[in-house]
Formats: C-alpha cells, sequence, structure tokens
DNA sequence: ACCTGAACACCGTTCAAGT
DNA sequence: ACCTGAACACCGTTCAAGT
C-alpha cells in the first residue's frame, strides 16, 4: 500500500524527483524479452547474452532463470516478438501469388528491420504464437487456392526457409556493414562489390572461364534484387503445381 | 642437425621407441583446419573453438593466430575444405536441370555429412577455392543453356542459398537429435513429428483452423522429401526463364 | 618467423543461501 | 516463489617475452 495515499493528500509532485533510484520494475519474461530485443536491435545478436540483459536490468544472469528456461528459450521468444509485428490481410484465394508475394516482402522488412534476428530463427524452429498465426495464413490461402494439404505444407515451408535464410544472409551483411564503419546500405553494397570483383579479376582466366568473363553482370544485382528474384522463382514453381 | 649423424653411425631403430613424445608436427595452417574439421565431424561447431584445436594441438591457443587470423577464417578454410569432397561432372547444357539437380543434391549430401559446417557457411561469404570451383559450374551451365548472364548470376546464388539454408535447418535438427541421445534418423523424425503434433493438436481450432484441421499432412513428410520439393519448386522456376 | 604463458574481457548455467 | 553472490567451466584475442 502506498502510504501517501493512507494519509489522504496527494503527493506532491516534486516526490518524483526525490527518489532519483528508479523504481526497481520487478523482473518478468515481459520485461526481459523486452530488453533482449531493444539489445538486440542496437547492437546486434552477438550482444544479447543473459549476462547483458541482466545487468541492462541491474541484477545478476542468474535471476533470469526463473522466467526463463535458457538462453535458446529467450532466443524463440524475442523471434516471435519480432514477428508480432508482421500485418497479414484477409485471406483472398484468387490472389494467392500476390498475396504470398506481399506477405514475404513484409516478413523479410521485418526481419531486416531488427538486425539479426533471422539467425536466432534458422537456429531454433519457432513455435510461438506469432509464428502460428503466420502459417495458418500461408498455409489457408495455398489450400483455398487448391493446392493438395501436403503439397501446401511443403511449399509454405520452403517459402519460410527461403525469407528467413535471406534474411539471415543479408543480416551478415549488415554486421560487415557495421564493422566496416559504413552506415549507408547503398555506399556499403558498392564497397562490397568492388572487393569482389577484384578478388574475381585475380582469378586464372583458363581454370575459370566463365566466372573471370562475366564479372561485371555477377556483382550487377544487390541483395533486394536477388531476394524478389528468387523469390518469384518459388512463386513461379509453386504456381506450376496449382490445379 | 642431427647429433647421431654427424658421428657417421645410423640411429638404430629402436631409437625410435625411446622418443615417446609424439614428434610434435610442426604446425601449419593445413594441420590447424584438417584438425578443426576432425573436431567438427565428432562433435559439432559448437565444440569447435580456438582453444579447443589448439588442445587437440598440444599448445596454446595463442599459437594458432601465425596461420590463421581469427575464428572466422579458420571456419571458412573448414569449409572450403568440406567443398573439396563434392564431386563435379562435366557440363551438359542440354541436361543442366538433371546435372543441377544432381549438384544440389550432391552439395546437400556433402554437407549433411558434416554435422553443422553450413551454419558457418551461411555465416561467413565463402571465397575459397572450391567456393568458385562450384560456381564456375553452376553458373557456366546455367548461361550455356541459354540464360542471360544476370539472371544466371542470381539463379546460381539463389540456389546456392536454398541447398545451404536447408543443410543449416538440417544440422539443427542433428543437433537436436544427438542432445536427446537419439541415433536414429528416422527414428528422430517420428519422435519430433510426434511432438509438433501434439502441439499442433492443443491449438484452438477456432484461431488456427487450417493448421488444425490438416495435423496429419502438415507432419507427413520429413527434411528429404521437402529439399528435394524445394529444390523442384526453384528449377521449375529457373525453367521458366530459359529461352 | 614462429611459438609461448599469462592476461583481459567476456560467455551460459548451477547451486546453496537468502527473503 | 523469487532473487542473489559466487563459482564452474568455458570463450576469442592480445601482447610481451622467448627461440
Amino acid at each position: 500500500m502506498d502510504r501517501e495515499r493512507t494519509e489522504g493528500v496527494p503527493a506532491p509532485p516534486w516526490r518524483k524527483s526525490r527518489k532519483p533510484a528508479p523504481p526497481k520494475r520487478q523482473l518478468s519474461q515481459e520485461l526481459i524479452v523486452e530488453t533482449g530485443l531493444r539489445i538486440l536491435d542496437a547492437e546486434g545478436l552477438d550482444a544479447l547474452s543473459m549476462r547483458r540483459v541482466a545487468q541492462e536490468l541491474d541484477t545478476g544472469p542468474a535471476s533470469l532463470y526463473a522466467h526463463v528456461a535458457n538462453k535458446e528459450e529467450l532466443l524463440e521468444l524475442v523471434y516471435d516478438q519480432v514477428l508480432g509485428e508482421i500485418q497479414l490481410p484477409g485471406r483472398d484465394p484468387a490472389r494467392w501469388k500476390e498475396q504470398l508475394r506481399a506477405y514475404a516482402v513484409e516478413v523479410h522488412r521485418v526481419l531486416a528491420r531488427h538486425t539479426d534476428v533471422a539467425r536466432a530463427a534458422l537456429a531454433n524452429i519457432p513455435t510461438g504464437e506469432n509464428s502460428i498465426r503466420i502459417g495458418e495464413f500461408v498455409f489457408g490461402l495455398l489450400i483455398e487456392a487448391g493446392m493438395a494439404p501436403r503439397q501446401a505444407s511443403m511449399a509454405m515451408d520452403r517459402l519460410s526457409l527461403y525469407v528467413v535464410g535471406d534474411a539471415y544472409e543479408g543480416s551478415v551483411h549488415y554486421a560487415r556493414m557495421r564493422a566496416s564503419g559504413l552506415s549507408d546500405q547503398g555506399e556499403y553494397f558498392e564497397h562490397f562489390a568492388g572487393q569482389i570483383a577484384a578478388y574475381y579479376r585475380e582469378l586464372p582466366p583458363d581454370r575459370f572461364p566463365m566466372v573471370s568473363k562475366f564479372i561485371d553482370e555477377l556483382i550487377a544485382d544487390d541483395g533486394e534484387d536477388r531476394f524478389l528474384y528468387g523469390l518469384e522463382l518459388l512463386l513461379d514453381g509453386i504456381e506450376a503445381r496449382m490445379p
């Protein structure tokens, strides 16, 4: 009970400034996940350690284990939190291809926004609430568009692997970008493509004639182009299997 | 200089047995990579640390840094060593689809054989000798089959991402299998599918009607089926883009 | 040039002890 | 039930010192 309140007098506003120590918010799974996500966004997955989360919450690492089984569970929870940002429309089977494309782009975008959660996703077989919600959307869409259930199951699975895998690869580049001090995506791509080109130019053309001949074409398209191209390959493959 | 030799008398054969300490093979990059690969195969990527490699070579971790820049470089070298196992046929553009399928299956098989190198591959943007050799094969095949160079570049890239991404996912399951004490692949799949099914059955069917309705179909196909299905999706997508 | 011991600044997790 | 300090068994990397 609040002592001031029992005296029937409202606490003066400046009272707040007399408690400079933070209210030491009680630990909870929610708070831990929230803190984990903040660290991930700011400094990447490598900085997200149990000790670091504990430190941020002004406690020791051992305290976290009352709310979270281990680091793996924490990563799953953080990942599902991120998936919670994903907006899904009502299903319209007639426009399944368009909707799947938009879904894939949206997931890709959300994962890219949170540095390298994708790494945690690939490593952990997600089973959280949002994971299921998204699965229901994609699977349902494919079924309603006429696909046989087992095929729809595999198509959903492959699409998801592709999006998460590409996001993971992207996060590796993002980490490299930060390490090299650059902060502009386009500038980094230019820099990286230049390095690759220089490397290819040194290869012996007699052993690697094709790579040597088409260096410019090999480095022409950036990560976004490549993601969309592969997405179209998969969607066309799925379309060919629609009745 | 060898002291015995200066005396003009050959060392008696049993001399060798009087040096029970191993010959302390001189450190080299090759030896370090070889040791790393052995640890990876036997105990997985998590066990592959600089300290562990050093220990296996009867030295301290600092000694490795004369031959290898850091752990990242070691992982790249180990990965390229693994890629060295991959056999490639002569290119036959008329049979490009068949050859690409065989290539993907072969890479997948080799990566699966080495627990979780795939994890290292996804994290590292490979540029090793064998990486280029394989790239020349896939890229050359697509070009010779008539694809435009920029498209061939992206198709190669997407195919590679898919194979490595799936192998990585597979390695996560493999690690889970080892952790759960099982050693048979099929037995593990049964066990895992059962757990997933049990989890799905507990979901509220009104919120997730599609997932709830098709549980059996969702767990019907194993990792190998799924890999091959997704591979066919991609190959069909590529085929649709061939002139 | 190569190797070494020791140190630095970290990890995840456990466990007995406290409240 | 929840939190804590201390400990255990690890990490990757650096650096001055040796040969």
